[in-house]
DNA sequence: CCATGTAGTTGTCGTTATGACAAGAACCTG
DNA sequence: CAGGTTCTTGTCATAACGACAACTACATGG
């Protein structure tokens, strides 16, 4: 980028542009129990206050929208921001804030499962809670329920198209941990046995660079109810973009998206 | 910076947050000869002037982003919008713009080859150009050749996952119009028998209510270079997600993305 | 310690999609 | 009509996918 020393605007008056709030709110997702949860915020402030919310704030002047969203996800819920914030788009309907004109920039991420949830001093609540809910009964401020659908509509296609499922798992997991991610976000069913064979890169595929995930030869202890300790398994070290399963698209006719 | 004439809100102090302007940004991408191109203004004021860049402007407090994105477009060049402007990101690095912190909302679009543009009022000049001069020789205002690659990178992207490319199309194309968008954009090659075959539906693949393109019957007509003149299709009535052709990834170590 | 239940893993098989390539069909030009 | 160009159809081997059977490794309860 070059081009500096533009500074001065040379006759430039504040009146012509009208001028906005830039906010920015996440959208945190996990897996608890193999159901998709959302980090929410209760409002201490109005408006809205005592509704649930995405976490988020007032981007600086001298930050990055990236920053500022990291920035406020920690200040909100104690939460270190993860390391793949992803942005979702902007939203900036006319009266979407009562306020004033305000346009929030929103981002999404996935963690494994959270340990400490704090609320921040500008949060009376903070706690993870089903999307099914959230988007159900809940009633989230602002547009947050708009946010959120979209947030949960994005992750499902980067699924499709990154290693996003493995930003749900721990340092070692089970692949049918990993399988009830595509299950949930995907609404689908998959085979066991076919589901493992993909996920590997099944049978004798390509070069073993590959490597969507790796075997650590360990197996997880056994569990209360029984069943056969399933191997464990880690991220693979360089993943290289690709599908490592594809969506089962709907192709008759009576459905839609 | 002002604050607009909006009912002061209880209590809410002008100073609680800072202001930003909110602009939004144009990627008009067409095909012209089997190369991707796009729609540039050049400015004619401050800072920047001279240079050319993505059409777009300042976003109004009574319209959405939408509406501004498709207002901006018309008044700065004379195109209509597209059906389908989709949002591409926000873009808000402190800086971007040297008059004051502004951010700006991208948007994307796709159309058949532009009739005529018009340089409106704000613009000195306004034409088409081949993107990869854009990005290599013609430095752009702001960030504008930041957010030119992530619009082709994300239509690139859109290709497999919707209908995009017969946005490039006119109300009748050939195959291998259609190819060209593919092999243009994945900087691939494909074999033109199997090309066909997977456009249609191939084989006996499925109900024929899939139908991402439709035979017209009609045949072009013969150009100067001779070649047996190729049928004329258009956009499938009915055509419900999901890929039309699979875009071909490198597996091989020594090839990123 | 054996039957039963649960969960994970391996194997097989037919169908479908994909890629490579040959061959034919319809137009041009000279 | 010969030769070049572009589009179209056909064939074939290979890889991927979905369904499903079978087997393994654990727990629990008698």
């Amino acid at each position: 980028m070059a081009k500096r020393g533009h500074s001065p605007p040379s006759g430039y008056q504040v009146t012509d542009y009208p001028t906005f709030a830039v906010t920015v709110d996440n959208v945190i997702l996990t897996m608890v129990e193999a159901r998709l949860h959302v980090l929410l915020v209760r409002r201490k402030e109005d408006p809205y206050s005592g509704c649930w919310a995405l976490p988020g704030g007032f981007k600086r002047p001298d930050e990055s929208l990236d920053q500022a969203a990291a920035r406020e996800l920690e200040e909100e819920t104690g939460v270190a921001a993860p390391a793949r914030l992803m942005q979702l788009g902007a939203y900036g309907d006319p009266g979407r804030d009562p306020r004033t004109n305000v346009v929030t920039v929103a981002y999404l991420a996935v963690t494994p499962a959270i340990s400490d949830v704090n609320a921040g001093s500008d949060a009376a609540d903070a706690r993870v809670w089903p999307v099914a809910k959230a988007l159900g009964s809940l009633e989230l401020a602002f547009d947050h329920s708009v946010i959120l659908a979209d947030a949960v509509e994005h992750a499902a296609v980067q699924l499709e198209q990154t290693d996003l499922a493995i930003a749900f798992m721990g340092p070692t997991f089970s692949l049918s941990e990993l399988q009830s991610v595509y299950e949930e976000l995907w609404s689908t069913d998959f085979d066991d046995a076919n589901f493992q064979r993909s996920m590997r890169g099944a049978s004798k595929n390509s070069n073993g660079a590959r490597a969507y995930i790796q075997s650590t030869g360990l197996h997880a202890v056994s569990r209360p109810k029984g069943g056969r300790p399933p191997e464990l398994y880690q991220a693979g070290p360089a993943w290289i973009d690709g599908p490592p399963i594809r969506r089962p698209r709907a192709w008759s006719s009576t459905e839609g998206r």
